[in-house]
DNA sequence: GAGTGGTCTAGACCACAGT
DNA sequence: CTGTGGTCTAGACCACTCT
């Protein structure tokens, strides 16, 4: 027995053809709003593929191909002979390569950058290294503290390849380091991250407004484009008191 | 000017049109092993997806959905009228819901468990509400220390909902708990995890071998399954001068 | 203009789940 | 058995990139 209700989209989606959108494109954004907004609650079934594409008057192809885009972003779960369901958890979103940046501006907290270094040195070998760029003459560094509601959140420790971005100190304020990143035509690909903690040193305890002694988190994290160059390097600390990280993962579970 | 090379794969990959693997599979698959054992190295171009149709004889339908799940992967990327190239990142792994058994025998750091506790205890309304099962009458709770090595790495402590799995002491002590939920028949969906750090207390230094006020990262983590039910709530501290957290992360970058 | 991936169609057969 | 999603084909036209 299948007691759960089955939705028809007929009339609530609305597919324009001659749209610049894509059709399957048209078809999942609708969706999603359909899910988010409660109007597709958990659990429910769709219907069957061949219904939908014959109530939108689109291919089984199309249909699929906007499901499957849900899909994959772990809002809809499909099961052969069964049918598709709306997935019952609550936030289903993939983990996101995120910025604290962007992180507080979700939240609302009005984030805000002290910038204390941002200029142009001769690379050291060292840093070239971490760059994985060896004849690397010239990094762009970048120290800022990060802040919200007032407090001091971070130290955020940034070494750049030269020449990528040529950022102001007004843009490092008001901005996240990615967002500078993507303005300037740059895709960002992926990034490798290590999380750890320590405790705070004197200079950290001054910086951050803690005791030394304190618990900080730690994050290294080295981002890619799609070409393979390393485009940033960090090392940041945050007041483990203030800040944590939070992740919401979907598919690949092992 | 592109002076990329152009890969022809036809005389790398075979296609079995009557094995009941799906076509598009085996081509992804063997694509896949070609790009990691270095046959095809970074930066190569695929040659067209009309060309490779017509060299596997294979609809181009197929071969797209191929391709689509290495790109869904982050191991090609396509560029509408320029080609599909190989990515140059290293690892290009999504992110993985793994636990810290996995992680350990990855590296071949021979993980054991220490079981402290594993048992069925009511279930008072704090669990219960964690495990988001407002009715909940039992829950089963577990306590382990996970070592490498010989040395104690983190304490780990689970709910889980009654019923689910029950676990004896040796199958903890030698297997992640994830590894049994799956082969309990729980198809795990997705987890939210929140990372930060404290300062050790007196008990956690007696188990974990560190000094009081040592630094600890600490992990929580709500696992759901496709129906959205919890599967298990988890609050574990880890040694911070011998473990970190390590992310590969790929697509979704903001 | 030539070549590439992006989208779309209208069918077909198969594998699995539930009855 | 019926109904579902999973796979596959052979075309078509469009949008973008580079020369």
């Amino acid at each position: 027995m299948n007691t759960s209700p089955v939705w028809d989209p007929a009339r609530e989606i609305v597919v324009d053809p001659d749209s610049p959108e894509p059709r399957y494109f048209q078809v999942a954004r609708q969706l999603h709003a359909a899910i988010e907004g409660g109007r597709l609650p958990a659990g429910t079934r769709l219907a069957t593929e061949l219904d939908l594409a014959a109530s939108l008057r689109l291919s089984r192809p199309t249909i699929r191909q906007a499901i499957q885009f849900l899909v994959n972003q772990g809002l809809l779960v499909r099961k052969r002979g069964v049918g598709t369901q709306v997935v019952r958890t609550k936030v289903a979103r993939p983990l996101r390569l995120s910025s604290l940046f962007d992180d507080l501006a979700g939240l609302g907290a009005s984030p805000r950058s002290q910038v204390l270094v941002n200029q142009v040195e001769p690379a050291d070998a060292d840093t070239a290294a971490l760059l994985e760029a060896p004849g690397l003459a010239r990094v762009r560094r970048l120290r800022r503290i990060r802040s919200a509601g007032g407090e001091p959140l971070a130290v955020m420790n940034n070494y750049l390849p030269d020449g990528l971005v040529d950022p102001a100190d007004e843009d490092l304020r008001d901005h996240g380091l990615y967002q500078l990143l993507r303005s300037a035509g740059l895709r960002l690909h992926s990034a490798q991250q290590e999380i750890g903690a320590r405790l705070a040193t004197a200079e950290d305890a001054a910086l951050l407004h803690e005791q030394p002694g304190a618990a900080l988190l730690t994050m290294q994290r080295t981002t890619y484009d799609e070409t393979g160059r390393v485009v940033e390097y960090g090392r940041h600390v945050y007041r483990a008191s203030r800040y944590s990280f939070n992740l919401s993962l979907t598919n690949g579970l092992r």
